[in-house]
DNA sequence: AACTCGGGGCA
DNA sequence: TGCCCAGAGTT
């Protein structure tokens, strides 16, 4: 089964595995999607809803968080990992964001990943699902699986966004992105991969190898 | 390429 | 207790 064969398979299985494939993160526009996406980092799902909800109650604009005190953006982002320097981060973004910007985020990779907090995954999940480009956003979970299932083969993180674009139809990208990433949060786990319980476990060849 | 950051949650 | 976790930045 070719790759691209394997793209249709796994549309259908996954699709249905896991129907609303949206994020699950609490956004209302671009600048709420690249906070919450910047707080995500190394952090559980569970962790930034609950943030973000009260955040954006607060601080619903640029604007508006660029103007808050740091401890008052400390105190609402403390429970979250490395919440100091992502305190720092977000509310020096919402300064850039306005004094560069006119409060707009910005709609090219150059302009996002030079913002402080903000590398080329979270570039990529802003431009795919805020501004509509056709970019994969490839974190450890979408990495692992799909290496295990062979859509592509390497070590490289950035190789295996340049290889599951050329597989992957422009239009699916954002909704895959989820797929994989929800999969390998929930199924295709790294220490303990729950390979008897898989819809994919018949053309993968790690489950072969697993179970 | 290797290392640091960082703390709550859950097995 | 131990071990991770929707990565990014620095050396």
């Amino acid at each position: 089964m070719t790759p691209k064969e394997k793209i249709v398979l796994l549309n259908e299985v996954l699709g249905s595995r896991y129907p609303n494939p949206k994020s699950e993160l609490n956004y209302e526009s671009p600048f709420q999607l690249l906070i919450a996406t910047i707080l995500a980092a190394q952090s559980t799902d569970k962790q930034v809803n609950v943030i973000t909800q009260e955040l954006f109650r607060v601080a619903p604009d640029a604007l508006t968080l660029s103007r808050m005190e740091p401890d008052e953006v400390r105190n609402l982002v403390r429970s979250i990992n490395y919440c100091n320097n992502k305190a720092k981060n977000i509310l020096e973004v919402s300064r850039i964001l306005v004094n560069c910007y006119e409060g707009r985020v910005p709609e090219t990779r150059e302009g996002l990943e030079s913002l402080p907090g903000v590398g080329r995954k979270t570039a990529n999940v802003v431009l795919s699902n805020a501004f509509h480009q056709a970019v994969m956003p490839v974190d450890t979970h979408v990495h692992r699986v799909s290496n295990r299932i062979g859509l592509v083969t390497t070590e490289k993180v950035e190789q295996t966004e340049t290889e599951l674009m050329k597989i992957i139809p422009e239009a699916w990208v954002i909704d895959f992105h989820h797929y994989l990433l929800l999969h390998g949060r929930y199924t295709c786990k790294a220490k303990k991969p729950e390979c008897t319980a898989c819809p994919l476990s018949v053309v993968c060849d790690y489950a072969q190898l697993h179970s």
